[in-house]
DNA sequence: ACTAACCCTATGTA
DNA sequence: ATACATAGGGTTA
């Protein structure tokens, strides 16, 4: 599919207030591709910009004439209807959207009227909370916080909360259990290639398709070429439901969580048309500001979910539902809080439930009301840790010195490094598994019966009260 | 309130 | 270099 393109525009904002690169991949979104550029509208600024460093700046385009050339990283998404490519540099977010040629295009010529993938922009960046006064305010509360910050510099700077799909930051973080970032990217995108709906792929983009208005009235749609790239679309609910999901998902590598899945996908289904409303439009009622009730409570509702406990729940309330207090604890915020904040440690190496809200409820008095943003920071800070001055956290298991990890390691590329780079630097290769979506008889569905009562999730007491 | 079991992979240690 | 143990942004029963 030969993809149409919005012009490229332009979104000014300092490197303060948003790193894409960071934020991107700091675990908060398991989707996000990365592209080495190498499209270029003139060869020969090609040529002269290809060697420059990912960070070098001020290789602006000398010639302004076309502003398509691009060098160094680019990241898509595969955004609903649309794939959104962004690159920054020291003024802001270059950013476009491509379209399937599918008439009759209306979705295209919406946004190329009105530019409607700016306030997709906006509220998934969040870019109305500037991230400066916050940086200062917990800087003022919190002395480590300042420390940190301070001696890290640049690489700390600019790190904010996204504002995802609730949806797909609830599948996501239900595979985060007991898992790494490196299987959760892997995973996520394995459901996604199998049952999301295909998106034009960046790599397929070209200046000439960049379309007017008024010349978009006459286009037809080209031929599209055998094999192009493709990116995909995260699967909505209902392609969840079936029950060839669990299988369809053990295959795909989500183990345990393949059931979890399954089920709270027909949960959410199921209560919405009780509900007399739609997926989104639950999971949005639990938005703060807009749920009848306090972060707990939202949090409850959240953990009805199969796969979804305390971390979990105020992972996704925190990532894609404005509860911006939160902090969720996990083994690591948990040992952030005792190495750092002389939290006790005692006894109790385990992390219980109490323990959970003590942390939580400790580092929300200590860093306010965006307590869940300042540990966003800090929790980065800990995730790579800075190989250059003394870190806090220097893991001893690193040696000093050795420029490569040695020939053997450099060597050793196992399958699942391989494919998990390989799925997100080409995802055009159709892997689909095939999935065969058999409706088992919605014979007379009960009006009231419905799987939702029946199959609460057990073991929570939740309205039982213990 | 505690604990083992859970799918699977990378990394560390013998 | 191969075998074994442990942990990875937990949750369930």
């Amino acid at each position: 599919m030969i993809p149409l393109s919005t012009p490229l525009r332009f979104l000014p904002l300092l490197p303060s207030e948003l790193q894409l690169a960071t934020v991107l991949k700091s675990g908060q979104s398991f989707r996000w591709a990365r592209f080495d550029t190498v499209h270029a509208s003139k060869p020969d600024v090609a040529a002269e910009t290809a060697g420059a460093a990912p960070g070098a700046e001020d290789s602006k385009p000398a010639l302004e004439a076309k502003e398509q050339l691009v060098q160094g990283e680019e990241w898509a998404f595969g955004w609903g209807d649309r794939t959104v490519v962004l690159r920054q540099d020291s003024q802001g977010i270059h950013y476009r959207s491509l379209y399937p040629p599918i008439p009759p295009y209306a979705a295209y010529a919406a946004d190329l009227k009105s530019d409607t993938t700016l306030p997709l922009l906006k509220s998934y960046f969040q870019l109305d909370t500037p991230l400066a006064p916050l940086y200062a305010e917990w800087a003022a509360k919190d002395a480590h916080f300042k420390k940190k910050v301070e001696a890290e510099g640049e690489r700390l700077e600019g790190i904010r909360v996204l504002n995802q799909d609730p949806w797909e930051c609830l599948i996501s973080f239900i595979c985060s259990a007991n898992n790494n970032i490196s299987r959760i990217t892997l995973m996520v995108n394995r459901v996604c290639e199998s049952l999301g709906a295909p998106l034009p792929h960046p790599t397929s983009f070209h200046p000439s398709t960049i379309h007017t208005l008024s010349s978009l009235s006459t286009l037809t749609p080209l031929p599209s070429p055998p094999s192009t790239p493709v990116l995909y679309a995260f699967p909505p609910p209902s392609a969840l439901t079936p029950s060839s999901t669990d299988p369809l998902l053990r295959e795909l590598g989500f183990g345990y969580r393949a059931p979890f899945i399954e089920w709270s996908a027909n949960y959410l289904v199921d209560l919405a048309e009780e509900q007399k409303t739609t997926p989104l439009e639950y999971l949005e009622s639990l938005r703060k500001g807009k749920f009848d009730g306090d972060l707990g409570g939202a949090r409850e509702k959240l953990m009805e979910f199969k796969g979804v406990g305390r971390k979990v729940a105020d992972c996704v309330a925190l990532f894609s539902l404005g509860w911006k207090e939160t902090v969720p604890v996990d083994t690591h915020v948990f040992q952030i809080a005792i190495r750092d904040y002389s939290f006790p440690s005692s006894k109790t190496t385990a992390l219980t439930p109490v323990l959970h809200d003590r942390v939580c409820a400790r580092l929300q008095t200590l860093w306010g009301p965006h307590a869940g943003w300042a540990q966003q920071v800090l929790f980065f800070a800990d995730l790579k840790p800075s190989s250059g001055s003394a870190s806090p956290s220097p893991s001893p298991k690193k040696r000093s010195g050795s420029t490569t990890p040695s020939a053997t390691t450099t060597v050793v590329r196992n399958k699942f490094e391989e494919e998990l780079k390989e799925i997100m630097e080409n995802p055009g290769k159709r892997r689909r598994v095939s999935v065969k979506v058999e409706l088992k008889e919605e014979s007379g569905s009960e009006s009231e019966g419905k799987v939702t009562k029946a199959v609460k999730k057990s073991g929570k007491t939740k309205k039982a009260a213990t």
